[in-house]
RNA sequence: UCCGCGGUAGCUCAGUCGGUAGAGCAGGUGGCUGUUAACCACCGGGUCCGAGGUUCGAGUCCUCGCCGCGGAGCCA
């Protein structure tokens, strides 16, 4: 067999799959690579058609099957399934897997299985029952087409009256939206449909029937009035894609450190004061001892893992008090944070750089489609961001930025508008290190050429999306942390434990800390954080 | 905390110079066998954010207050 390509992702999103069901849909960006999955266990594999594809694909497709790569299940008749056949005639080809029956597909009502619009392809031909809620209606008298939503899809449903009980139809016209229902029928291929398939409908039951007066309707709707209703607002079409993409992001993350031999560690949400005397914290009450603080950083709590375990990571909520009213802003929000022992400032930016092409890569082979038709997405944007990032100090930053007409003097930290100038001289996430000191937080080692610099760096996404990543090298050594300490007015006890850390065993070390809510809100080009997170909690807002 | 914009039907908004409160969508009724935010006809729907003021007359002008949005500072 010719050496062939496999795409970067495919192998990975096969196997994420196929750790959660056993029959896997994927993508194959590139068919030649077909005949190299097969050693990964895929050797019942057939093709299927997305029919929503433009056939641009399509010669490619001629061309590998002409040298036998495609591996192409036959029914027991002896003939190519319907669906291969449609494939090779013009459509894209896709990847499905045949393996024991999905968790999902346990006997559904009336002896009809039950299906999964994400997975509605496999069953094409087949009488399924969908389980979902009614999302629109149009109706053209002796005909209904029910647009059907169960949390992996739409699918329209087409209803005829002569082919269901008259009351059914009828019911069928009046039900309110969003009522929760059960439907069965036959799912065929039609290029009318909006996905492509769509189900002939056989019987129809209602689970619960809508209120009539949905607040969520399908024109447009303010920001205000969405963000009261988010417990509705979940259920669009935009913002299943966006929680999709954020879980495809925090999985991308894990994978990443998992698969380079981090240690997951989990920092505690109370702690006993700042991380970083600056900023604004929550209270809380707390027993005996007076109060509580939620964390603003997993931060320093990572250093004395990475003391323990070499490289390790925390994943989890961040709380910040700060009164921002910002579209980047948000109180409480996610924070991944690495921390590696002997890894000094030029590894951690290697680091960061290497985390971002990965996640970037991960969320556009999994959802390239959605982003492109469901968010409007330039993809072309995020296939930019490959290695290397640029590198620029900020003195190099600050002479840009004059350059560019912005007068921010030496020693002043950028704000938004300074992010977005900066960034748009580049094609993908910029990386600036070497802050004047003053700027930073304490713990920040010096520049050993330059004590005015501290060895941190910010990496600036593209599209004024600004700052998604901070961090850099750590102060190691115990007498100048502790001047630090003074320099910055912060109490020396509650930090005696970290300054242990110094004591014994001191090693170089560095690390950094990306928001998840930025990333997914640059990554979906989103305007406002507040879409990224199921339920956002802002300055003025703690409901829903 | 500061600066700017806004608040009119369930939702999105229009409302001219101060002179009887409007549209689209949603809801209701009827029509239509391939719709794509379906379409067509008809119907119901108002504390114009609140209080006070100017005026013969205020959604509109003035003052104060409340709420929302955007931005600054700070940060991921």
């Amino acid at each position: 067999m010719p050496h062939v390509h496999v795409p970067r992702g495919v192998r990975e999103h096969l196997e994420d799959v196929l750790a959660r069901t056993s029959l896997a849909t994927a993508r194959a960006e590139d068919p030649l690579a077909l005949p190299t999955l097969l050693p990964l266990g895929l050797d019942r594999c057939r093709i299927v058609p997305l029919v929503h594809d433009a056939p641009r694909n399509g010669a490619q497709y001629q061309n590998a099957r002409r040298r036998g790569g495609f591996p192409t299940r036959r029914r027991s008749s002896g003939q190519p399934h319907a669906a291969c056949q449609a494939a090779h005639s013009r459509l894209e080809p896709r990847i499905c897997y045949e393996g024991a029956p999905h968790p999902g597909m346990e006997k559904g009502s009336m002896s009809y299985p039950r299906a999964w619009i994400e997975e509605i392809a496999r069953y094409e031909g087949q009488d399924v029952e969908l389980r979902g809620w009614l999302e629109a209606r149009r109706s053209s008298g002796k005909l209904h087409f029910l647009q059907v939503r169960d949390g992996t899809g739409t699918i329209q449903c087409v209803m005829f009256k002569g082919d269901v009980p008259e009351e059914i139809f009828e019911e069928a016209d009046h039900l309110p939206l969003e009522s929760s229902i059960k439907i069965r029928g036959t799912v065929r291929a039609d290029a009318r449909a909006p996905i492509g398939y769509e189900l002939a409908v056989k019987e129809m039951e209602v689970v619960s029937r809508a209120l009539p007066d949905y607040p969520i309707g399908r024109k447009e709707h303010g920001v205000a009035f969405l963000m009261d209703h988010r417990h509705l607002w979940l259920r669009s079409n935009r913002q299943r894609v966006i929680m999709a993409v954020r879980h495809t992001i925090v999985k991308a993350i894990r994978d990443f450190f998992d698969e380079r031999g981090f240690r997951l560690v989990d920092a505690p949400i109370f702690t006993p004061a700042a991380c970083e005397g600056t900023t604004t914290l929550f209270e809380v009450p707390y027993f005996d001892l007076g109060h509580a603080y939620l964390t603003q950083s997993g931060q320093l709590y990572g250093e004395a893992a990475a003391m323990a375990y070499g490289k390790i990571y925390t994943f989890g909520p961040t709380f910040r008090a700060e009164k921002s009213k910002t579209r980047r802003h948000l109180t409480e929000f996610w924070m991944v944070e690495p921390e590696v022992a002997f890894m000094e400032l030029d590894e951690d930016m290697d680091l960061a750089e290497d985390f971002l092409v990965h996640i970037v890569e991960r969320v556009l082979d999994k959802h390239r489609r959605d982003l492109e038709r469901i968010l409007e997405r330039d993809v072309s944007k995020l296939e930019a961001v490959k290695k290397p990032f640029p590198r620029i100090t900020y003195d190099d930053a600050i002479r840009i930025l004059h350059e560019m007409g912005n007068e921010t003097p030496w020693g002043e930290d950028f704000g938004g508008d300074e992010e977005t100038l900066l960034a748009s001289r580049f094609d993908r996430p910029v990386i600036v290190h070497r802050f004047p000191a003053q700027t930073k937080a304490f713990y920040f080692k010096r520049d050993p050429n330059d004590e005015r610099l501290a060895l941190g760096m910010d990496v600036l996404a593209p599209e004024g999306y600004g700052e998604i990543i901070g961090g850099g090298q750590r102060e190691d050594d115990l007498d100048t942390l502790i001047r630090r300490l003074e320099e910055h007015d912060l109490p020396r006890e509650p930090f005696e434990w970290y300054l242990d850390l110094r004591r014994w065993g001191s090693v170089p070390h560095a690390g950094f800390g990306l928001g998840l809510e930025r990333t997914v809100a640059w990554i979906c080009g989103l305007h406002h954080v507040r879409e990224t997170i199921p339920f956002p909690r802002m300055m003025e807002r703690i409901t829903p």
